[in-house]
DNA sequence: ATGAGGAGGATCGTATACAATCCCGAAGTC
DNA sequence: GACTTCGGGATTGTATACGATCCTCCTCAT
């Protein structure tokens, strides 16, 4: 078996196909509503178009791309609503998820945690939006990743990879509720140490989400009431 | 344009295959472990391997199936941990819905749903768990589909078709949660009837699912501690 | 009897080919 | 000038073909 033969070992072209789109929209070279056209990302990628076909449906049903018959994929679209409505799914899982980590939290998690925040902190000052948001979804990320059960995990990731194309922008639109966030995180964290119950803590993370997305929402329809989403 | 053609009209032969898979595994026609044979399949639904392909590829983004390289693809077999998981995901997520939705439901929603829970109670005598299982779907269903948020009801359903092969046989494990069950719907309806504040039904719906996971626990693995995961 | 090895068949993975469909612009008509 | 009609090109949808890989079972030596 001494040969490592030319390509075929490893990874399926289809494979391949899907990781290289999916990590181009990710890091948003690919933005919402850009045409992914087979042919081309086949020769791009030096296959034929089934194996990139393939790769556009696991992609469409994972709600990154959207598929029209006989015209071709686009990268999703999220539109004002449909940004609210995984951000309150988001919320929700994601804050159970939170409750469930924190008693699995080691003492470097929390470390690192506080660390990440104590950055964000410092970074008030000559503030970035894009490298605040990345920070924060970091601080988030290390606080619900010990979550025991990889279900509620994957569906948290799997939303904020459809969110990707706006995850950096939200603090862009509201940049005031920076500061707020940074107090709520050290509160969330003093939270976790002191081994508060499970309910608090998954209390105190929705309050937090439910605030950010009520700043941005405040921003996008000025003087609406907040309406009975609070949960 | 009179002519109506003689197929190629409608959906795309992948979409075809696609739901007729989907079906079949719902109606547990296809069970756990069953090979989904490309070639097979393809012959019965008249057409050539490509759209099953893709089918199957959506299908394995929905966790429907999984598939292995060089190998095929099987419907996903569901174990007691990855049961227990998305158990506790769906309690989370549908217990969200249900109190969004409170609000929205009508007074012939109500009816429905206790017009529901009133057959079930009927057939406690001679009891089925299959039917029971399925009643007790169907109230839920009338309770949490009214929520406004799509997002939350796709992660619900998406879930519970994960679950499809075990989903009618819990009552057959636990047969004496069934009579719980009713009265803590009733409580439920009572609950909602009466406006109760979204965190009061969400808690009741949580502690309601809970209650039935626990059971199926405590028969499952006699003699454990329930757990931290109560949430 | 038992385990290593290999042949054969079944099935998957991908390339290529071609028909079906759509999009866009140009020509024609009122 | 605005609306309709009709190509032409681009792109998708599916079929077919064939090499690659895996699984099963059979053979054979120990």
């Amino acid at each position: 078996m001494a040969s490592p033969a030319v390509t075929p070992t490893g990874v399926s072209k289809s494979q391949r196909a899907y990781h290289w789109i999916k990590e181009r929209i990710a890091k948003q070279e690919f933005t919402p509503g850009y045409r992914l056209v087979l042919g081309t990302i086949a020769n791009g990628l030096d296959m034929s178009v089934v194996p990139v076909r393939e790769a556009v449906r696991q992609l469409e049903a994972e709600g990154l791309v959207t598929f029209e018959r006989n015209v071709g994929a686009r990268v999703s679209m999220v539109d004002d609503t449909q940004y609210r409505h995984a951000m309150q799914a988001i919320t929700v899982v994601e804050s159970a998820a939170t409750a469930l980590a924190a008693r699995h939290l080691t003492a470097d998690d929390l470390r690192r945690a506080r660390a990440v925040n104590e950055v964000m902190t410092g970074s008030l000052d000559r503030f970035d939006p894009r490298a605040f948001s990345a920070l924060n979804q970091e601080f988030h990320h290390i606080l619900y990743s010990r979550c025991a059960n990889p279900r509620l995990l994957e569906i948290v990731d799997a939303e904020w990879a459809r969110l990707a194309p706006m995850r950096d922008s939200i603090f862009a639109f509201v940049p005031a509720r920076a500061q707020e966030s940074v107090q709520e995180h050290e509160q969330l964290l003093r939270l976790i140490e002191d081994g508060a119950p499970p309910e608090d803590i998954e209390q105190a993370v929705r309050r937090h989400r439910t605030g950010t997305l009520a700043a941005y929402l405040e921003h996008e329809h000025p003087g609406e009431p907040a309406g009975p989403s609070s949960l």
